[in-house]
DNA sequence: GTCTATAAATCGATAGAC
DNA sequence: GTCTATCGATTTATAGAC
């Protein structure tokens, strides 16, 4: 607990703040979201809310990066559980999956469709949005480097789409060849897509009655696809 | 164009009712749909608008439909506008992602986050909601029928999977077995992780230069998935 | 079916006292 | 850093005249 006692104080209030920010986002959503809110749950007037947070747009942007950080650290954490590849990925895959059920407003502020009049500040949000990607691909590309990432049948790759894969792999230092990037990117979304379709309801409300069971199904299938077909 | 004159105005009525609550929800969203706002665009006092939309959340049923619907058109323009299964399949992708890239305030109306406090009634809105997954199924079993689906590489599946995909397979008359249904399921989750990455701005602001190119390998893979390979 | 008028709320953001 | 007070706006939904 580092700071003065002042600046501890206000690092607690700041919590507070955020914590029910959660709470009003999971009741009335990230659009109806307000700081006068905050402020009643508070046990505070709206004016001095301010002093901690400048806008309502400040508040999305702490909700933001706590949800990718939260996210972030679920995933990292299910890759250090596991030792092989494939596990590392699935792992990674039911961490995400069990996070988003488990906060479906803020999995749905983090994916979910853009709040309206709301751009989040890059320089803020950037790197911990990046953490379940990041964390992914990394999994590839050892797996890539350990001689343990199957070889990808070919698909089709464009001269443009091929450039964009040579600067992302330049910018993060990956050995992963144009077929298998490729495919780790699809498998990514398609993760999230899977994600998606439980936690925001597509299925139909008893079309599977064991929807644990049908994700791990597509996780088997997405690792196959990403070139970690099981033993 | 049936009807009394009386009945040919009302519906005239609501379907400018319907367009400028399309206008609304792309400029603030679903959350913020406001009646009186619509009723100020159509140049009318906000309770004569209640006259024909009981409630807010009747207008955004309406729209909720509309979109299925104009989705769905798209979608089965684009399965009929090809003769081979593989073909049917990337034009039904490309036709989603093309109507998705128009009108991304709708398609996250019906594929993003929930609306807080808004409940679909399903009698209105399952109907349309499934067009599009038929139109996928449809080709798969097609395909299947013809002996143009490859079989799919053995994934797991579990008991209480393949109940509930019997139970699909009974009620909308497929033949389809389990493993290439259940790809058929994954393909259609990943298709819109795929598009909602790209609506949604997933993708970094800059990573991906033509996003069209990323996504015709995307759908080259998931037809392989589907069983649906490259000639 | 459209109008006026109204009730009872909500909100963001700020000025200025203490 | 919290308070009071305020500006200027928003909304849903209804009652009742015409």
């Amino acid at each position: 607990m580092p700071g003065t006692p002042r600046e501890r104080a206000r690092e607690q209030t700041l919590q507070d703040i955020t914590r029910i920010g959660r709470e009003q986002l999971a009741a009335v959503g990230a659009a109806a979201l307000s700081l006068r809110a905050v402020a009643r749950d508070l046990g505070v007037v709206s004016s001095a809310v301010y002093r901690y947070v400048k806008s309502r747009d400040e508040l999305l942007t702490l909700l933001v990066v706590d949800g990718y950080n939260e996210l972030g650290d679920a995933a990292e954490a299910a890759v250090a559980s596991a030792a092989e590849p494939r596990e590392q990925f699935l792992a990674l895959g039911r961490a995400v999956r069990e996070w988003a059920l488990r906060e479906p407003a803020r999995y749905g502020l983090l994916f979910g469709s853009p709040v309206p009049g709301y751009q989040a500040p890059g320089e803020q949000t950037t790197t911990p949005g990046t953490r379940v990607i990041y964390a992914l691909v990394g999994i590839f590309d050892n797996a890539f480097r350990a001689g343990k990432l199957e070889a990808a049948a070919a698909a089709p790759i464009d001269d443009e789409l091929a450039a964009d894969l040579d600067r992302i792999r330049a910018e993060l230092g990956l050995t992963t060849p144009d077929p298998l990037l490729a495919r780790g990117v699809l498998v990514w979304s398609a993760l999230f897509g899977a994600v998606n379709f439980e936690v925001f309801g597509q299925y139909g409300a008893d079309t599977f009655t064991t929807p644990g069971a049908l994700f791990e199904h597509h996780l088997a299938v997405l690792a196959e696809t990403a070139g970690l077909p099981a033993a």
